[in-house]
DNA sequence: ACATTACCATCTAATTTTTTGATTGAGTTA
DNA sequence: TAACTCAATCAAAAAATTAGATGGTAATGT
């Protein structure tokens, strides 16, 4: 004779109806019945739930309690039943997703904003990592999306392109680069370089926009990259969108570089064939896109 | 075909086992009733909780959110029994007590945190009254327990002593009747009187120990009578063990009144027959009798 | 490669739990 | 007082759950 969900369900309407004949109505049950589950309840949890010395069954004080009790594990029955009717209704329970650090955070976050405002239930787990770590953590956790800059892509992947971003190369004014003009590769090679550190442990992947000095200062993410180029510790690429600002103010000057100062690169969402995207994973995808085009944001910093 | 709770505890063990044999085994259940009741919990939810393709059945993404959620259901379950269990112990599921404002709360405060040391799982009300919203109170709230100064009996009240407390007739030094000696009523009467406000909101009660000038100043608890006779605005009874200190201090003063400066009440734990107190009850009575009692504490105070 | 074992679904029959419908005694209302 | 409502109880019926047997498939051992 095991305890019964019901039976708090039995509880509950009773004490609203006041009797249990009237509860039996509500329930569409016969009186015995709900005498049955009301006994049942009694005996397993050894309470008497009901005083029945009056002509009405009284709740006893342990009873209120019970039954306040009760009422939370009906909630938390009624919560799970929820859940179970987001899955059914194809909400995936999960949606990990890896980002790369060099995308701008901001169409990212308000993708987010979005979609908790259309009460998606899935949880969300958001990790930033750099260059091949984002990949390297995509599959090791076996992630659903992954919005990455530079992508090998393999067969069992679905890439989907966003507007291209474009970077430039950079250096404090009172660096010795700023002044210069058509700066030759090996000019470049006497300075010290800031780079992104590569957060994947193992370095299978190599930064192609590297110029191959010896000077290589490796920084853990672009806010402490554009710090150390602010204080004019080296030069190095910068996403427009991050320093159109101080290159307006003349805290930051283009390098003259003969090879180039700039590229773009194609941000990138990726999921994969074997993890198909739920309905939060898609949602997520059209509001990036949205975001990602909406004009008058970042695409302003270009030049 | 309702839903069950049984069925998140084979959910749990299933998953902890890893295989539905094992499972079976651990519940002594036949392996086709862990299909069963698997297979019942999905088709009530409308959710895949295993995929069967591999040999062993592994626990999909949603199989694992609602397992999630299903251990909170089961640990309130639990939390019910335990509750219940408490309750066919003898513990009552609440003591709602109303005390006097005029007796020391450190013994209360102490038998309080020494009901809490015994894990008591009753949830405790305590409520601060003076004068005659005390018995106003206890009889409104229907309460358990009632720690009250003056105590006018009846037969349905079961009243226990506890050990009696001084009160002294006290003033500033700076006020005119601090120098006078051998007071007489008419004398005092001239002055402010400063009382504690009854805080029953019909006033059947009377203060006894009110000395019937015209001014009378009505405060609402120790703390501010006690800051009013400090400042020097009039004068008034104090309980000794809150005066200890001022008066040594020279602070405050006896006012030698020729009807005498001192009174002694014995304080009431009263409890009522139609609602005979419960476990925690009865153990906060046997606390609350040792800490009044306990030497040293503010019986000290009295001269 | 073959037999053996472990895994899980499914089926039927047995068992257990729950519901019903009728009855009873007690308390309430007109 | 008669008619009524309340809740407990009982036996029978209905429903849910379980055990035991069987079968197909995947892993494991020889």
């Amino acid at each position: 004779m095991k305890i019964d969900i019901e039976s708090f369900k039995v509880l509950q309407v009773l004490v609203e109806c006041g009797s249990f004949a009237a509860a039996a109505e509500k329930l569409h049950k016969a009186q015995s019945a709900i005498s049955y589950q009301v006994k049942k309840l009694e005996q397993h949890l050894g309470v008497t739930l009901f005083s029945r010395d009056k002509y009405r069954a009284e709740l006893t004080p342990e009873g209120r309690a019970i039954l306040a009790e009760g009422q939370k594990l009906l909630a938390q029955m009624a919560n799970i039943e929820h859940l179970a009717q987001s899955y059914s209704d194809g909400w995936e329970p999960r949606l990990e997703m890896v980002i790369d650090g060099a995308l701008p955070m901001e169409p990212i976050l308000v993708a987010l904003k979005r979609m908790a405002e259309h009460k998606v239930p899935t949880k969300i787990q958001l990790s930033v990592e750099f260059l091949g770590g984002v990949q390297h953590r995509f599959e090791r956790d076996k992630a659903n999306l992954m919005l990455v800059k530079d992508f090998r892509g393999a067969l069992q992947y679905d890439p989907r392109d966003l507007p291209e971003i474009a970077s430039v190369l950079v250096v404090s004014p009172a660096h010795r680069l700023a002044g210069m003009k058509q700066v030759q590769l090996h000019e470049l090679q006497q300075h010290v370089e800031l780079t992104i550190e590569d957060s994947s442990p193992d370095f299978g992947y190599q930064d192609d926009m590297q110029f191959g000095g010896d000077k290589v200062f490796y920084l853990s993410g672009f806010v402490m990259k554009k710090s150390a180029l602010l204080k004019g510790l080296g030069f190095g690429w910068m996403p427009d969108y991050l320093v159109e600002e101080e290159l307006k103010a003349g805290k930051l000057a283009r390098v003259d570089y003969a090879g180039g100062n700039r590229f773009t690169f194609t941000p990138r969402l990726v999921s994969t064939r074997e993890r198909p995207l739920g309905r939060a994973g898609q949602l997520f995808t059209q509001l990036i896109l949205e975001e990602f085009s909406r004009p008058g944001f970042y695409h302003d910093a270009l030049g």
